[in-house]
DNA sequence: CGTTTGTTCGGTCGTACGTACGACCTATTT
DNA sequence: AAATAGGTCGTACGTACGACCGAACAAACG
């Protein structure tokens, strides 16, 4: 029999309610009847669909990270040069913690969690990989660093700048005044001033 | 009546236990249960002496903030003059990836959480402003930053600093090659050398 | 001595959890 | 018309949870 699309798919139904209970309560606060009673399905579709709650998650970091890399790739590709890339991605990261704290909080929480489950970790691994071979690619690729900068990898100054990113917005994220802590961000952009070839 | 000491209190141990669990198997993966029956303790004997749930883990945070505080202080203050201090600082990091991970979890787990409980945030904030304020002490202050930091409270370079060395120690934590990684460390030397007044 | 106060313990209560199962209903296929 | 498959639901199972209680014990003190 035919997959039929009726109405609206109850599966993406289950998922984006899934991916709303997370961001607002935290993966810890959050259990299957939750996610069923406020998506108004039965608790038994869940397990129809998604198997079990680890493979109901693991579809639902799966989402963020199409998310995340989606957004991040559109917001650098939308800028030219290094420089204008780089200013970019800081108001990205500006923006998710002003406008989208719910899918940051998301990608904290998951990040955490998947110190101890084996198969969130491999996920959130594979989305800091990405993340940062983007920046490598679009900040790092044809620009040539400042001289103090000589013998580090590509690899490893995207892998610091993203970290910076991330660890400032959780700073920012955890701390009372959300306004005058803006400031850091603006301090890739000053360290890693590209000059373009 | 007094406290006895008979031979060991019970409430460190009850707390040496819960640390020990929470740091190997996660806050969202541990139980009253765990902590009593591993610390050879009847279950009551926790809420005795910790209320509840909250109160014990509260109590854990605070014994993690005491050690990193401790140790973050003791490394820098071992060290003269702003530059030294920065290589501490960082060699300081690379030792929790390397020889402590299971505190390192521990603080990025409890991060994670307080982005959730309202007591433990108050906490985990309280640690990051400790450790900005300190870096601030012993790093920025009667120092000359490069020319391009003109402009940046030392408040805002601390918290990017700290933010960097965090971001940085998680996804060396989530990754599988822990060795090659280590270099992105290193940037904070490079990018925030200190001139000397 | 007995009383009082601090401590330990086993046990239980009510609830929540993830999961599994069987009964339907509906639409397609034979 | 009968059979089959996809989908939905309510419910129940077994377990685990945090919290709580009352009985026992221990130590200080009158």
């Amino acid at each position: 029999m035919r997959t039929k699309k009726t109405i609206v798919n109850p599966s993406r139904k289950i998922l984006s309610t899934a991916i709303a209970c997370l961001s607002e309560k935290g993966y810890a606060n959050v259990s299957m009847r939750d996610i069923a009673s406020e998506s108004g399905v039965a608790l038994s579709q869940l397990t129809y669909y998604f198997k079990n709650k680890e493979g109901l998650f693991t579809e639902v970091i799966h989402e963020m990270m199409a998310q995340y890399l989606q957004e991040m790739e559109d917001t650098m590709k939308s800028a030219v040069g290094a420089k204008a890339k780089t200013a970019s991605l800081i108001s990205y990261f500006k923006d998710l913690v002003k406008e989208k704290p719910k899918l940051l909080r998301l990608f904290i929480d998951f990040t955490a969690q998947s110190l101890w489950v084996p198969s969130f970790r491999e996920q959130v691994d594979h989305l800091f990989c990405r993340l940062t071979e983007m920046i490598e690619e679009n900040i790092l690729k044809d620009t040539e660093m400042s001289a103090n900068l000589d013998g580090y990898s590509s690899a490893s100054i995207a892998r610091y700048i993203l970290g910076a990113l991330y660890g400032t917005s959780i700073q920012i994220m955890l701390g009372s005044d959300k306004t005058s802590a803006f400031e850091s961000f603006q301090l890739t952009d000053s360290l890693f001033a590209a000059r373009e070839l």
